[in-house]
DNA sequence: CCCTATGTTCAATGTTTATTGAACAATTGA
DNA sequence: TCAATTGTTCAATAAACATTGAACATAGGG
């Protein structure tokens, strides 16, 4: 309850909040994940990125990613999936969330990036 | 000394340093500024932005601004003026100030982004 | 040479932040 | 019903951060 009270609507979406949410290198790395995986699902699972950090800690990121506007979350079952609030970022503030996007991919070695990416398990 | 350590070159400029530098309201408004002046002077005196913060306060996140690769400073007499590295974030983040720039331009009554703007004085 | 103006540096303060592990809640499947 | 899985909440900690005022440095004008 109190990691819940945000949830920002569309013009509630400040741009400080979100520059500095993707300020953080795992919060950028979950978001630059999302927009990768968004031609194809648009959705992941938050176990997706436990590759990043430990479960509790991706859970601070991502309340932190839903109360400033980049994220949504769906709840199903004992899963939850993420998705980027894509809409209400580009209508908010045009050309903003792909420049960041881009230029984390020019230094996508230099960020951790794909760190949390789908280890394929030798059972 | 201790605060003028780093000045990073084009290509040490890290993402995550320029958005958590721009996620602050009081830089968000002096790059804003610069950025507005560019088509005329591309300068401004350290004490053009007197009306956001106090000096000292003010050096504090000039030396931020600096240290991330966003700002350049040129001394003159007693006083120093800053300029965008406009090249230098171009080159490396194609977009990316201006996307910020643009946005924040929206915003611009919400942030107060002009606060430190010439106040003219009676008498 | 002093006095003022301009900025920076330093030390102190209180706040926010990221990170950790343990406890908890909810769902699923045996 | 019991156990396993998934993810959140909570408490504690250390580090980073923004802000303040005082002291300092430098340059320029009388």
């Amino acid at each position: 309850m109190s990691r819940t009270p945000l949830h920002p609507t569309r013009e509630q979406i400040e741009l400080p909040m979100v520059l500095d949410c993707l300020s953080d290198p795992i919060r950028l790395a979950i978001v630059y994940q999302l927009a990768q995986q968004e031609r194809v699902s648009s959705e992941l699972r938050c176990g997706d990125f436990n590759g990043l950090s430990g479960k509790s800690n991706l859970a601070y990121h991502f309340a932190k990613l839903r109360e400033c506007g980049l994220m949504q979350t769906r709840v199903a079952g004992t899963n939850r999936f993420m998705r980027l609030r894509r809409e209400d970022m580009d209508a908010r503030f045009p050309g903003l969330l792909d420049a960041v996007i881009k230029s984390a991919a020019k230094d996508a070695d230099r960020l951790q990036l794909m760190a949390g990416c789908e280890v394929v398990e030798a059972d």
